[in-house]
DNA sequence: CATCGTGACGCTGGGCAGTC
DNA sequence: GACTGCCCAGCGTCACGATG
């Protein structure tokens, strides 16, 4: 499960976001809306929510745009903390159980190795292939062709994902960058501010001195809830 | 046709130095 | 402590070919 929300810079709600969240769900705190787009197609979510405390999205946001296309999609707006518990709650109920899950694929199992390992420094194309005993060239192939991004792009998304959880926490940037599998501070920078448009340190900024709210207006009428 | 190996090439990851 | 620039080894991807 994905849950998606457009406005960066609220440290308290977030932190109350995030101490509701089961360790299956994701969380996505971003002003820009192409890397709502690659998060959301670069894997298949039991549910993507898009979610804003505001009266609706930021114009620029084509939520509707990712509905027909990807993951089952929920959009709300005028959230409140109890809804965030609801979702979660229900997201938690309709997960498939194990006797009805669906055959589960040596690829599911490498991203479930993925998943696990994230944040190890020897995770690699090769350590994940060998894992479900394939070749390293038919590993990248396939990976490529069921997520739709390399591998690469794919556990550097992931990480910066975490280590934008890790930044929200208020951990500094030195300690989130070791923690999320990164040897070296001046490379994760680079990726981070590749991935987000902005540094750590300005990513932890906009966290805990909030920047000025942005326009919000969405054309079309969302579901509120 | 599906799966996998090889070689070439581009990019990433990481080290280091300098700066703010 | 954090960021930028430079450099380079190694890894990931791509194109192509081999095998069953």
């Amino acid at each position: 499960m994905l849950f998606i929300f457009p406005k960066p810079g609220d440290c308290e709600e977030s932190s109350k976001i995030m101490s509701q969240l089961s360790h299956q769900t994701q969380l996505v705190i971003t002003g820009c809306f192409q890397e709502v787009v690659k998060i959301a197609t670069a894997r298949r979510y039991h549910l993507i929510a898009f979610l804003t405390f505001d009266d609706a999205f930021p114009a620029s946001w084509y939520v509707h745009e990712l509905v027909a296309n990807h993951s089952p999609t929920m959009i709300l707006t005028k959230v409140r903390e109890s809804h965030i518990q609801l979702v979660n709650d229900w997201m938690q109920r309709m997960a498939p159980c194990p006797e009805c899950a669906e055959e589960h694929s040596l690829f599911d199992e490498s991203l479930k190795y993925i998943d696990q390992n994230l944040c190890e420094t020897d995770l690699s194309l090769q350590t994940v292939s060998d894992h479900i005993f394939v070749s390293k060239y038919h590993y990248s192939r396939v990976f490529q062709k069921k997520t739709g991004v390399g591998f690469k792009e794919y556990i550097m998304s992931r990480r910066i994902e975490t280590a934008k959880k890790l930044l929200i926490k208020g951990e500094s940037v030195t300690s989130v960058c070791y923690s999320v599998g990164y040897n070296d501070l001046t490379h994760f920078s680079r990726i981070f501010k590749r991935l987000v448009g902005i540094s750590p340190s300005a990513y932890r900024k906009t966290i805990f001195e909030p920047a000025p709210s942005l326009p919000m207006s969405i054309p079309s009428k969302a579901y509120t809830g």
